[in-house]
RNA sequence: GGGCGGAUAGCUCAGCGGUAGAGCACCUGCCUUACACGCAGGGGGUCACAGGUUCGAAACCUGUUCCGCCCA
């Protein structure tokens, strides 16, 4: 900040600070101390991402609550680090590979992980560097990987053990599976979209009676696969042909009608065919009945042999053609338009195809128990509240997990099956040969979920399963700050993990942003192409302007909408304060050395008092509400300090003090000065380029503002009489240069006032600001008094009321007294209404006895400072009559 | 079907028991030697609707309508 321009530029000023920063060390926690632990895990974005704006708040949200506990004096750690994004990885390298005619299946497993290394060494760390960009003091030296050698020995840990606790197991079982992705995917991994869809109805034949039973679907083309058709135990309709058999069309099969209580007997007609191999309910049936799973659509989506003369043909022209032959057998009864929930892959969007095949899984209900404990006893707290339903609930029905994906990229699962006996070995260490037979082994091809090793996260990336340094000091983490949607993958599968492994929560707080939409407020998605870019962002206006916008309009778990303009005007801000240190540091001689703040035998100045009331009052609340994590409320509180008391009040006034009289000068800047500094520590985690900046360009203490300690409020007497002074003075100034706009007065014309004050305490203390009040009025002759009867008032002029008196501005020529005397009418006629209402609740005898002593007195104040106004507007009301 | 959130100034939102706030937009003056990315002044709201609790409700309770999300 040499060159002072009228200008704030943040580019350069944030990249020098961040490498100041870093090579000063001090991102990383000290050790040394036995202060407090304070840690957080960063949610490792994709290695393939890009920074959104949802990071962007995430990760600013992170950064205040470490950057303000650093300044507590805690011992600090933020890790940083990346997920590897099993399929979402190898979808983006396979489709490289594509476009250079290459495809993963002709190079091999090995080439096609050895491709993926590459470009994740390559581009991979594209998103760290945004984060840097934020301004995030994140530890690199403790930068994390999911598959890094040390995680990658967590997973293999926990794998093994779950498998020898029985909490992990093998089967087959029918699973989501994405034709498109070619993998299996766990529930969650599911969205479910209302579709428009047809609901046919279809006549089965029944094989020893004549007639026929009537079944609904919207799967015709699974009937091929059908083993058996399900009524309701209790249904009248179909009852009495439960035992009965049935042939289905186009397959020729002859299969029976079975009971069921969950069929649903208001569905369709009551009965249902049932396709084990392909409907998850069906299956749990064909389980319960002992039906045959005949699997008619393969892992392409391609009907497979079972489907006899259909096989080769996709699943939606299957669909179609055995419409068509079921039309030409004349068995369709009718055909019904419905709504109904189709499932989805969540990473690609295309139609999930349930199928049987063999998993792994996670028993998670013996899991899922103490981690619904430790948050029923408030081990773990949600911020907000509301989120530990949403999580409980999830927690009480949760089913169990299937970890196995059918990729290349990830963890590969630890299970070795001897080739001559099938005999399944789960070991740490690759085994050599079947311990059982000592055949020739193979290792499981399939690698797990991503989010298996995400579980991981809070204790994997500090050690464990080894006895680390950073584990023993920073384990439990203390906050993990992520999206509300990300509470069933993560933060549930977190806790679960955390616990069974650690004996430990992995963190104590769980706290919540919203998601940032778009400024119409959509969510912002690559399709609709409204994603805003945070790089953009703050190329324009810098990182700390986005971080400011960002956090102003959050609150824990509410959604936000982006807007370029609230960047702009947090933009604003840092050039207002930027201007405000300018301003300071345009006053300060060449060798200022700062006096003591507060000096016994040089007794601080009304202004100071109250300025330094106000610092106080702003310390206690940010503190209080960032310990609550209300940071949009702290954020707040420290914009309209600067900005209000600061800037528009304190400095004016320090203008005159400093040119009415010099010799306070020295005690004037030592109070710009003392709040300067302890503002912009205030403000340093929301903004901590520009604070750092203007906090090295004034007197300070210290190498960094980042390593300054959080303020403490300034031990002070007589603040209070202060607050009155100068709360009067505003009132007055307010008011008189509200009667100067009213008459259009020339901005430097000089003009003449007469006052009443309701007191000589009134009066008292609108003399001791009289060279304020002249001043920023522009007031020539200042003539007031304690109200009496004989005081003769100006008839010329105009007449505005102020705490504790009213004004009067002289004016030399005719005004328009008619004019006047209804401008006062309309602000009487206001007073009295309010006037009114206060007195009638003042006289309320129950308002009285049962309202609280502080409110009782704040509406006795407002009565009586009602009643002067009344009294003054009434008054002048009626001379100009 | 179950659950959750939202409805406050023209727009975007904060406030969540003591009678309405901010930013932007709007109107009127100002290039006042910190800042026109600014200063000063001003207009603008039966706080979705209907009941209830309370001395007092935008806030708490019940119901209704609309919008959004999650789960089945």
């Amino acid at each position: 900040m040499d060159e002072l321009g009228a200008q704030y530029s943040p580019h350069e000023v944030e990249n020098r600070w961040y490498t100041f920063w870093k090579q000063q060390g001090y991102f990383k926690p000290n050790m040394k101390t036995n202060a407090a632990a304070f840690s957080i895990v960063m949610p490792p974005p994709n290695v393939t991402g890009i920074l959104h704006v949802g990071h962007a708040l995430n990760s600013t949200w992170q950064d205040i609550l470490i950057r303000f506990h650093r300044m507590l004096g805690d011992n600090t750690l933020w890790v940083p680090g990346t997920d590897h994004a099993g399929i979402h990885t190898q979808m983006k390298v396979e489709e490289l590979l594509r476009s250079q005619k290459v495809d993963r299946r002709a190079i091999g497993r090995e080439a096609f992980v050895r491709e993926i290394w590459q470009w994740k060494e390559k581009y991979g760390g594209e998103i760290l560097r945004q984060v840097e960009k934020l301004g995030a003091s994140v530890d690199w030296d403790q930068l994390r990987f999911t598959m890094d050698e040390g995680l990658s020995k967590a997973v293999t840990e926990v794998f093994v053990r779950l498998y020898d606790d029985g909490l992990i197991y093998r089967g087959n079982y029918i699973t989501n599976w994405c034709v498109s992705c070619r993998t299996a995917l766990s529930d969650i991994e599911v969205e479910h979209e209302d579709e428009n869809a047809t609901l046919t109805y279809i006549r089965y034949a029944l094989m020893d009676d004549p007639g026929d039973i009537v079944v609904a679907t919207t799967r015709p083309e699974t009937l091929l696969g059908d083993t058996a058709i399900a009524v309701h135990p209790d249904d009248a309709r179909w009852g009495h042909l439960v035992g009965h058999r049935v042939r289905v069309p186009l397959a020729n099969r002859v299969v029976p009608v079975i009971a069921d209580t969950y069929v649903d007997p208001k569905y369709g007609t009551g009965a249902v065919k049932v396709t084990p191999a392909h409907d998850p309910n069906d299956f749990q049936m064909g389980e319960r009945h002992q039906l045959l799973q005949i699997a008619v659509i393969g892992e392409d989506g391609i009907m497979t042999e079972g489907a006899g003369d259909y096989r080769g043909l996709d699943r939606i022209e299957a669909r179609r053609r055995v419409l068509q032959d079921l039309d030409a057998l004349g068995i369709i009864e009718k055909q019904e338009d419905l709504v109904h929930s189709v499932g989805h892959c969540e990473k690609c969007g295309t139609v999930i195809e349930p199928l049987l095949s063999l998993q792994w899984f996670v028993k998670t209900k013996p899991l899922a128990e103490p981690a619904l404990n430790a948050v029923r006893m408030g081990e773990i707290k949600f911020v907000p509240e509301r989120f530990e339903k949403i999580y409980t609930n999830w927690m009480e029905n949760i089913r169990d997990w299937c970890i196995s994906r059918q990729i290349w990229w990830g963890h590969r699962i630890p299970a070795y099956y001897c080739d001559l006996c099938g005999h399944v070995m789960v070991s740490r260490q690759a085994p050599e040969h079947c311990d059982r037979c000592e055949g020739p082994v193979h290792q499981d091809e399939d690698v797990l979920d991503t989010w298996f090793s995400s579980a991981l996260w809070p204790f994997s990336t500090l050690g464990w399963p080894d006895r680390s340094v950073e584990f023993e000091t920073f384990y439990p983490t203390s906050v993990l700050s992520t999206a509300y949607d990300i509470i069933f993958f993560w933060v549930s599968r977190m806790i679960m993990q955390g616990i069974h492994f650690t004996g430990q929560k992995p963190f104590a707080t769980v706290l919540l942003h919203g998601l940032v939409r778009d400024s119409q407020g959509r969510k912002m998605s690559k399709s609709l192409g409204n994603g805003v870019d945070p790089m953009e962002v703050i190329e324009r206006y810098g990182a700390d302007a986005l971080r400011m916008a960002l956090v102003l309009s959050s609150a824990p778990g509410n959604d936000q909408r982006y807007s370029d303009e609230r960047v702009q005007a947090a933009s604003h801000f840092a050039n207002k304060i930027y201007n405000a240190i300018r301003y300071v540091r345009m006053n300060l001689p060449e060798n200022f050395v700062m006096p003591p703040l507060l000096d016994t035998d040089n007794p601080p100045h009304i202004e100071d008092l109250w300025i330094l009331s106000q610092l106080n009052d702003t310390i206690q609340a940010m503190t209080q509400w960032l310990h609550e994590f209300e940071f949009g409320q702290a954020a707040r509180a420290i914009y309209d300090f600067l900005w209000d008391d600061y800037c528009d009040w304190y400095i004016e006034l320090s203008k005159i003090r400093m040119r009415e009289y010099p010799d306070q000068t020295s005690q004037v800047l030592t109070t710009l000065i003392y709040v300067a500094d302890r503002s912009l520590r205030l403000l340093h985690p929301f903004m901590p380029f520009v604070t750092e900046e203007l906090w090295q360009s004034i007197p300070h203490q210290g190498e960094s503002i980042m390593i300054a300690p959080w303020p403490k409020m300034v031990p002070l007497a007589g603040n209070q009489r202060a607050r009155e002074i100068v709360e009067r003075l505003q009132s007055f100034v307010r008011a008189g240069r509200n009667l100067r706009a009213e008459v259009n007065l020339p901005r430097g014309q000089m003009v003449n006032f007469f006052a009443v004050a309701d007191t000589p305490l009134v009066l008292g203390d609108w003399q001791q600001e009289e060279t304020a009040i002249r001043q920023l009025l522009r007031a020539n002759d200042l003539i007031w008094q304690v109200k009496n009867p004989e005081t003769e008032k100006p008839r010329h002029a105009v007449t505005g009321v102020a705490l504790g008196g009213s004004l009067s501005l002289l004016l030399e020529g005719i005004i328009d007294l008619g004019k006047e005397a209804s401008r006062i009418k309309k602000f009487l006629d206001q007073a009295q209404a309010e006037l009114d209402r206060v007195q009638r609740q003042l006289g309320d005898e129950k308002f009285r006895l049962r309202a609280p002593e502080r409110v009782i007195m704040k509406a006795m104040s407002q009565r009586d400072e009602l009643m002067s106004r009344v009294m003054h507007l009434k008054e002048r009301w009626e001379d100009l009559q």
